[in-house]
DNA sequence: CAAACTAAGTGTTGAAAATACACTTTTATT
DNA sequence: AATAAAAGTGTATTTTCAACACTTAGTTTG
């Protein structure tokens, strides 16, 4: 029974974005010039870094994320420990972690957190020291830097469970939005079609969606009655 | 972006046992006499301990249930991970980590891993250096140190679910098995009643549950036919 | 200002799944 | 032979899910 002395803890945060355009995940990338006497190449990754060591798992995902992304208030619920011993020691990501960390070669273990938000509510911006901030459409996901591909993933599965089992979908829409916007946003997440009037059906018995006396203006089409969540907390024209 | 220096990393397991009495959760007890000189009063708490320096999640949990409980093979899932600053900070907790730890001050952030056995399947054993080991009915848990009762909490979560969604009672009975003890732990651990003919028949649509040519014996009442899990494995009399 | 375009909006029917419910059978015991 | 105790079994009803096509409201164009 040896303390397990050196051991880091870092969180790393996969923020889920929709927009009409599909369902984004934010990225950063790491700096070009730090690899400038290295032999590594920037890659992408999720924004993620060390604990402190006397924060709490949920606010060390807030801070980490903010700092990196500028991005605020986000509900950010814990999905998954990584902690195999070589999942930050591959070849790839020697340099950038030689570059940035006091103690590259320490054994890291990570805690992913998922949230959900509107694309147009949130413009991240790159901390500092990143390199750069972007939206990527999660079908164009190119390889992460370390285990970073296998931790999206597995915040993918626990998004598209929670959209079925919890409706968490009140995130990831602006505040007052159609009908058929919602079924597009839960055949993007859960990547399967629903029939229109079915559809319909079910999101009627949910009481959290609540129609408003208002309606899509500017389409050249019949316009939709907008819809919003949780009666209370939005002003109603 | 300092590096979090001693900062430990624990894994925590729940071992839930059935048999037809309920369901159990393993626990062990702090041994008496490390509280000799120190004012803390032994406790129960779950199977857990520090993780090696290279060594894996899985791995640790294998590890450390087997190390403390001389359980072994259970398959156990990773369910969440508690960090918490203060979590091992708290007085009554305090004596005993004196007592077992090199650095008992230190911040232990722990992942929380559950399994399922048949409680006749395994015997455990305590460590020599444990107190001692037993199986305790999941409603008769009395407070145990750290934050174990909420891990606890989590760990019974996760089992619910999993049971409904990915049906892994295998792991809960013995080889050969009736419908009626199936049944019974359905309604234990889902914590509801069913009807005796609609459950059997959702059982026959379970290719994983198969009939064996054998009979209960020694009961005063007309024997139940005897089921089993997963045909392959099982020597059919 | 009429015609054409576009997505919104709306009900019904049949199939499948879930629920509710009570008596007969088999063995061991006395 | 009678009793006790849990095993085992089928049907009718309700609820949920799935499939399916036309009309409506507003915008644009000629």
């Amino acid at each position: 029974m040896q303390p397990n002395e050196s051991l880091h803890l870092s969180v790393d945060c996969v923020l889920f974005g929709y927009d009409d355009d599909g369902l984004k995940v934010l990225l950063i990338n790491q700096k070009e010039d730090t690899f400038a006497n290295a032999q590594g190449r920037p890659m992408s990754q999720l924004p993620g870094d060390l604990i402190l060591i006397d924060e709490g798992l949920e606010a060390a995902a807030d801070r980490v994320l903010f700092e990196l992304t500028q991005v605020n208030g986000v509900y950010l619920k814990q999905f998954h420990a990584y902690g195999d011993p070589d999942r930050v020691k591959d070849h790839k990501d020697r340099a950038w972690l030689r570059s940035v960390r006091t103690m590259p070669d320490q054994r890291v273990i990570t805690v992913g957190y998922f949230g959900l938000v509107s694309l147009h509510d949130h413009s991240p911006q790159p901390a500092s020291f990143a390199g750069g901030v972007s939206w990527v459409d999660i079908n164009e996901v190119g390889p992460l830097a370390f285990d970073h591909n296998s931790i999206l993933n597995g915040a993918i599965e626990a998004l598209q469970t929670q959209l079925e089992t919890h409706h968490i979908s009140f995130e990831l829409l602006p505040k007052k939005f159609t009908l058929s916007q919602l079924q597009d946003l839960y055949e993007t997440v859960l990547d399967k079609k629903f029939d229109k009037r079915n559809f319909r059906k079910n999101i009627k018995k949910m009481s959290h969606v609540v129609p408003l006396d208002e309606k899509q203006q500017g389409v050249m089409h019949k316009p939709a009655q907008l819809f919003s969540f949780n009666p209370d907390q939005i002003e109603n024209a």
